[in-house]
DNA sequence: CTGAAAGCGCTTACAG
DNA sequence: CTGAAAGCGCTTACAG
């Protein structure tokens, strides 16, 4: 059986209370019990029992982040930033795979309710389904939404970016690469993001008196980016661009294309979103919208700090800027001198 | 304040004890006590705190796991495995991120082993400084090695790949190819990985009569490849094949040569190892050694799993077997028909 | 400065 | 079937 706090005080001769002062630091200990208290723990090899301390204290140090899927490049830096900012404060961190599913998510939420953690950060599944237990669990414990958020959420803190801005940014970016038709490969109505982008392509191409092709709407996979450049290869007039809605299905638009010894930028141009470091594998190397990953976790846990220090202060919305970073996969305006092959 | 078991005890009218059967399942309870307990507990919104149950049972539903980084895809990956298999036995995983870094290594492990978690996955930051920490937390708690291992660890578990095999399998492929003088661009003797590697490197292309470079040693970093890719440039001689240590060394290889108009597989071969995704997106895609992510959680949860129950059944050291995945970066031999450009 | 005691929330022998 | 009680390990008022 491992040592306890009981062990320590008897070996040492003091009272349990001395003893947990002594270790604790906390409260007035004499410079010898203090001494003698750390010298039997070192020695019995003791280690307190955060179980014991966390159900006096009524929590423990764990914080719990839900997010879709851990092996998206993209979730998984995220993930390591949210590590970082934690240990900084003695924070541990307790990571659950939703799979993009509501009832994994509904699950997982309620078992880290459950934990009594001190706080949840949580990528919302859905838009609308996500947003009852999430707004339920929220009003137990502290909960920053991330990334994505429920429908009607101005009772949750959320901290993001401003997708509408990052869309925008890609979409001038390749009008000024003398791109006239476009279209967007990105996921579905079912998150928040996906419904941003979605719609930020819409508007922008309209400001800028772009032409769009019918979109092609699925998955964040890399596999459907891979589909997408088969279907849109199968089209009468391929567009000048393609904006994809994250850097997965990008690459796999850009494999798909390459794969079919089709040119990109040189018969087609490509963004991708996030800037993750697939952004920087592929060749071309890919344009793409930079997501602040480490500040996004920065922000969110100092929103989530908030929260637990002033208990209640919640409701705000942070959209954090996205950068451009450009790559090769859009370096030079498409120039159609060879007819594309028919596949 | 949230609702204990107590206060649906009362509202039901009933004692704590029938309440906590009623509640767990467990032990005979009236079926209208059932009912009853089970009617309140639900308007009440009562959600057990898993602090004092796992206080009470010596441990709570948690495992630890350690890795080097997360936002290495195939610790991204594997992460996402363990999450799976451990949450099929109702397990929670709590992860730490050590950065490769001794200090950080030692200080979660310690935290883990604080919290009482059930047992303990960890991926060593180093052959032999990790080991004191490591043997230390295997004897109190289980504990598996996962990927890496530490040094003369026979009484400690460890589930991984067969390195050895592996790298003579992609060695196999490219002498098949018509390669015949080869290098090695891995990492250093800091990881059982990184020695593995090596070594097997170094006895392959004994075995198969190749010719070897000098090899490049850093760390399995896509930057490292890259600025690899420049120093082999600068030799008097490419080499035919170049066998990263892992796929983001791989990857970083390719796009340094691609970068520098130099054709893959045209002049240079390369492969990676691991698998990731990243080996799908690189174009030409990579040719790599396929770790069995799903396989590795598998057995090294079963592993754990045994530990738990049978209390001192460690020292098994599993060695999954790789498979060679062909990707273009190895589609067919260099044919050095134009003088490569020298920068 | 130090100790005895209470109590965090829960489960499970132990009686009945 | 049900309840009173003990106890998991810890911290912190409360006395002294």
């Amino acid at each position: 059986m491992a040592v306890s706090l009981r062990d320590v005080a008897d070996a040492a001769g003091v009272s349990i209370a001395t003893a947990s002062r002594a270790l604790g630091g906390k409260g007035r200990v004499s410079e010898a019990s203090m001494r003698l208290v750390r010298e039997t723990a070192d020695r019995l090899g003791y280690r307190v029992n955060t179980l014991g301390k966390a159900l006096r204290e009524g929590s423990d140090g764990v914080v719990g982040i839900v997010v879709p899927m851990v092996s998206n490049p993209f979730y998984a830096s995220l993930v390591h930033e949210f590590e970082d900012q934690l240990s900084r404060r003695n924070l541990k961190l307790l990571i659950a795979d939703s799979h993009g599913e509501l009832d994994r998510e509904v699950e997982r939420l309620e078992a880290l309710a459950s934990r009594r953690v001190r706080g949840i950060f949580v990528v919302p599944a859905y838009f609308d389904r996500s947003r009852p237990t999430i707004t339920k669990i929220a009003r137990q414990l502290p909960l920053v939404q991330v990334d994505r958020r429920v429908k009607d959420d101005s009772t949750l803190t959320f901290v993001g970016v401003d997708n509408a801005d990052g869309i925008g940014q890609v979409l001038r970016h390749v009008f000024e690469q003398g791109a006239k038709t476009v279209v967007f490969v990105g996921a579905d109505n079912r998150t928040s993001v996906g419904r941003e982008r979605k719609k930020a392509f819409t508007t922008g191409v309209e400001e800028l008196g772009l032409v769009a092709q019918r979109p092609i709407i699925d998955r964040y996979l890399f596999e459907f980016g891979l589909s997408a450049a088969n279907q849109l290869m199968r089209r009468a007039e391929l567009p000048d661009a393609v904006i994809a809605g994250d850097d997965l299905i990008a690459t796999g638009l850009l494999s798909g294309f390459v794969r079919r010894e089709m040119s990109v930028p040189g018969d087609v141009l490509i963004t991708g979103f996030d800037g993750t470091i697939l952004a920087d594998i592929c060749n071309p190397t890919l344009t793409t919208v930079q997501q602040p990953m480490a500040k996004i976790a920065e922000v969110a846990v100092a929103q989530l700090m908030q929260q637990i220090d002033d208990a209640g202060e919640t409701g705000s919305h942070v959209r954090l800027r996205t950068t451009l970073r450009e790559g090769g996969s859009t370096a030079r305006l498409p120039t159609r001198t060879v007819p594309r092959s028919t596949t």
